[in-house]
DNA sequence: GCGAGGTAGTAAAGACATGAACTATATGAA
DNA sequence: TTCATATAGTTCATGTCTTTACTACCTCGC
């Protein structure tokens, strides 16, 4: 006999969900072990295929995944304010402000000082910017598409159907965001 | 007119999305906007649901995110090797072993030395993290419940399926993993 | 046995994100 | 107009994660 001096022994995630399940319910008591599931897997994939774009594409280039996701925004919404990009990145407001200063440092990124508001600084992308992003996401969109495409056209839509249905009925209580 | 020089007023995610596609195809012509969008949503719902229950459940009883992660695995899956903690949360093997420095500072987390090998260490919970587990995670639970009860019964299996399909084929090419 | 090569864990340095405090600007009611 | 309050952005202190390098230990072929 093993005894339980090491119960971990041979787990993988699935392994674990299920004995985590078996726990819950019959030591603990607990009653939704289907949320706790959802998440953990949420987070799990999530956390996989951000991993690998970072380490695959980005870190090689000489870029972070954050830095990516900034310049990405910058890119496509033009040029726009430091406030919106935070919402649009899901970073904070200073995680902008800082990313902000090293890619400007680097020539990707460009400030200029908001027209209407005085407080506010419009963010867009030098020529040199362009470019490069025109190349990182190349590479990203081939990675990206070899990710998803274990999924018929069917399955990703419904992926984006539910995974936009969880988070956007958060209105109706009341969820922490960032500031 | 506005001009484009505040291209990205009034933007929310969604409409980002779209004039993401819009652009990504017609200026650029890239070809796969859907597996960007599955890519972006799943990263979306995920850092919005995980900074939720960080910021309402674990940080107001001075838990990290991280900290709850490896408690949870270590309180289910019983004493187990810092390598298998870390490949259950998905971290890496230092970030568990600085993690669990603390963690045992606070007195949650015992370590002891492997018996069959030397080199390892085995987690487990002391008394006072059984405790304390016990109570975070009813509101952990709690919350999850909230967030995946606008989902069916039907609708959560189905995304766990999906996101378990989405990872489950990565052996299939090479695929970024944390050490 | 013994040595080469592999593996578990830790430490140190650097990157980065966060919350809080602060500055500068905007807004709106009296 | 003027002052109270709110907002955009930055800075700073802190904490966490990653990479790299290192130690200690294990294993297997000779």
């Amino acid at each position: 006999m093993e005894m339980d001096s090491d119960e971990g022994a041979g787990l993988d995630f699935w392994s674990f969900v299920e004995l985590a399940n078996r726990r819950l319910a019959s030591e603990y008591g607990f009653r939704h072990q289907l949320a706790t599931e959802v998440l953990l897997t949420l987070n799990r994939a999530s956390n996989i295929v951000t991993y690998d774009l970072e380490a695959s594409v980005h870190r090689p280039r000489g870029r972070s995944w954050s830095g990516f996701r900034l310049l990405f925004v910058t890119w496509l919404a033009g040029p726009l304010e430091a406030k919106k990009a935070a919402e649009l990145t899901g970073m904070s407001r200073a995680a902008v402000s800082n990313l902000a200063k090293s890619l400007v440092a680097d020539g990707v990124l460009a400030r200029t000082p908001g027209e209407r508001d005085g407080r506010s600084v419009l963010l867009s992308l030098t020529d040199r910017g362009r470019t490069e992003m025109v190349e990182l996401f190349r590479e990203q969109n081939e990675r990206e598409h070899e990710w998803v495409s274990v999924l018929t056209e069917a399955e990703q839509r419904i992926l984006v159907l539910l995974l936009d249905k969880l988070v956007s009925n958060r209105d109706q209580f009341d969820v922490r965001g960032r500031n």
